[in-house]
DNA sequence: CATGATATCTGACTTAGGTCAGATATATTC
DNA sequence: GAATATATCTGACCTAAGTCAGATATCATG
C-alpha cells in the first residue's frame, strides 16, 4: 500500500486524469489545443517564429498551418524581422489580445479554485512546488545575476526568513554582517540564482575581497528543491565564478543548525578553520583551496 | 512570484510536459495509446466490455475496434458473458500478459527512476501524495469495511503511529482500551476507510454499544488529505451509520494535543462533557444527540 | 411471442495533429 | 556573384481518435 513505485504511479493516474481537464480548458473556447498553444506562446511575449516552432515543438509546416490559422480569424499578423527578411514575427492584434486574455482568465479561474477548495492551501502550494521542482529538475537553470534584482531578493528574504525560523534565538540581518552588493558582482564575486521555469529555488554569493581571497555566501535552497542535488551546482558554480576570478582561497562562516550545508562543505573538499570575524551568528567556519 | 495562481499553474506546465512522456511511454512499443490504455485495463483485471468502455469513456463504435485489433494482435481473446450474451468478456492471452507486463515493467522502471534520483524520497512521495489526493478530491470514496481488513489496518497503524508521535509521552495501543472488532461491526457498529484510487486517506469507526449509545473510535485522516473536509464527511458517514442501527447518543474521547479534531468536533455539534471511561490517553470528552 | 431495450459491431465520415518533399525568398560565405 | 545555408510556406499524404447512423443479436417484459 505504501509502495513507492505504486505512489507515484498512483500520483500519474491523478494527474493525467485531470490533464484531460486541463487541455480541453484550452478547448472549451472553440479552438483546438495546438493553435491554443501558440496564441498562448504569443501572448506571453514570444514573437520571432523559429523561437515559437523551437519552444513548442513544431514541424515547420505544422507552424506554419497554425500562424494562417489564427491570422485569418484576425488574432495575430505576422511581418518580416527587421534583421533578417526570412525570419517572421507575430504580433498579436487587439482580437487576439482579447482573446489571449480569456484564455488567461480561464486558467487562473481554475488554479484559482484549486486553492480555494483546499481549506489548507499553503500545504497544497508547497507540495505542488516540490514536485514541480521534481518534474522539472532538468530544467532548473543557473544565472549569475545582479544581486539586487527581484529574483535575488526574493531568495535572500527566504533565506533570512528561514535562519530566524532554525536558529534559537532568531536573525536580524541588520546585526549581521550584510555583504555589500558590490562585493558579489564582477570583477569582485558574482551571485547566482537557481531558477525553475521563472520560479527562484535556490541561490549563492561569491563576495570577492581584495587579493586573491573570497567568501561564499547566502548558500540557499528552497524547501521545495531539496533533495534535487542544487546545493552542490550552485556551490560548483560559485567556485568556477572563483577560478575565473584567480581566486585560489574560498572561506565561509555557517551555522551548526544548519546540519545539511555543514554536511555538504565536510563533503565537497572545505576544512574547518579558527573563526575568522566576529559575526554574532556563524559558529563553524571552512576553508577551500582551489587549484 | 510567490502568487499562488501562478504556482499552480508552474505545476500544471510542470506537469503537462512531463505528460507527454508519460504517453509516450506507453507508445514505445509500437501501438497507439488507445489501443494500449485498453490492453492496460483488461491486464489490471477489466474484463467486461460494457465496464471497459465506461471505466475509458470510450465510444462504443472506437471500444470495438480497439478490441478488433488487440485480438488480431493476439494479445486478447473474447467471449460471450455466461450470463448474457449480448455482452462480450475480454481475456489476455499468454502474448497479452506478456505485453502488458513489458508495460508494467516499464512505468514501474519510469517510476522507480524519479524517486531513485531524489536524495529525500519520502518528502516527494508525501507531496506527490497531498497533490494526488487534492487533484482526486471528488473521486474520494467511503466505504464500509471489515476493520480487520488490510485498509483499515493499515490505517489503525497509521493512527496509532500518528498518536505516538503527536502525545508528548508516546502511545501504546496495549495500555488504551482498544475496540473489540466485532463492536465496529454490523449489526452493532461499523467501520469506514476512505479510498482514493485505492490509496487509504481516512478511517472511523464506530462502537455499538447495548442499547441507543454509540462511540465514535479512530477517526484519522492522512496528512496527504488534510484540508479537503475528509474528517467531516467520515464523520457524517458514521453518524448516518448511527441512525440507521437506531443508536440516538454518540459519544467520543480525545485528546487536546489533536487540535484539528476537537475543532471539528465543537463546529458539528459536539458538547463537551464529563469522562466517561478510564482510558489514559483521553482527557476530552464530548457527546453528540442525534436527532 | 411480439415489442422494445441493450450490447456490440460495421461502415462512412470528420477533426486534430503530424511528416515530408519540394518551392520560394533571403542571408552567408567563399 | 555563384554556391550554399536558412526560414518559411505549400501541397500531398498519413495516423490516431472520435462521432454517428444503422445492422445484428440477444435479453426482458407484458
Amino acid at each position: 500500500m505504501l509502495d513507492p513505485i505504486a505512489r507515484v504511479r498512483r500520483f500519474n493516474r491523478a494527474v493525467t486524469s485531470e490533464v484531460g481537464a486541463l487541455d480541453t480548458s484550452f478547448l472549451g473556447r472553440g479552438r483546438p489545443l495546438g493553435v491554443a498553444r501558440v496564441l498562448n506562446a504569443i501572448g506571453h511575449g514570444r514573437s520571432d517564429v523559429a523561437e515559437l516552432r523551437d519552444y513548442l515543438a513544431l514541424d515547420s509546416g505544422l507552424m506554419s498551418r497554425f500562424l494562417r490559422s489564427l491570422e485569418e480569424e484576425g488574432l495575430i499578423t505576422t511581418k518580416p524581422h527587421p534583421d533578417d527578411a526570412r525570419r517572421r514575427i507575430a504580433k498579436l492584434t487587439a482580437a487576439g489580445r482579447r482573446e489571449f486574455e480569456a484564455y488567461e482568465t480561464l486558467s487562473n479561474g481554475q488554479a484559482q479554485s484549486m486553492i480555494a477548495r483546499h481549506s489548507q492551501p499553503e500545504a497544497l502550494l508547497a507540495a505542488m512546488d516540490m514536485v514541480a521542482a521534481a518534474l522539472g529538475r532538468d530544467r532548473i537553470s543557473l544565472d549569475e545575476v545582479d544581486p539586487r534584482g527581484a529574483e535575488a531578493r526574493y531568495c535572500l528574504g527566504e533565506y533570512y526568513a528561514e535562519l530566524s525560523r532554525r536558529f534559537a534565538r532568531g536573525f536580524d540581518v541588520a546585526l549581521s554582517r550584510d555583504p555589500d552588493a558590490l562585493d558579489m558582482m564582477a570583477p569582485r564575486g558574482a551571485f547566482f540564482v537557481a531558477l525553475s521555469d521563472g520560479l527562484p529555488l535556490g541561490c549563492v554569493g561569491l563576495k570577492g575581497h581584495a587579493g586573491a581571497t573570497a567568501e561564499i555566501k547566502r548558500l540557499w535552497v528552497a524547501p521545495a528543491a531539496r533533495g534535487l542535488g542544487l546545493g552542490r551546482r550552485l556551490m560548483d558554480a560559485a567556485e568556477t565564478a572563483a577560478r575565473k576570478l584567480s581566486i585560489t582561497t574560498l572561506r565561509l562562516d555557517t551555522n551548526s543548525a544548519l546540519g545539511e550545508a555543514q554536511q555538504l562543505y565536510r563533503r565537497t573538499g572545505w576544512t574547518e578553520i579558527e573563526r575568522f570575524n566576529d559575526d554574532p551568528y556563524p559558529d563553524l567556519f571552512f576553508e577551500k583551496r582551489l587549484s
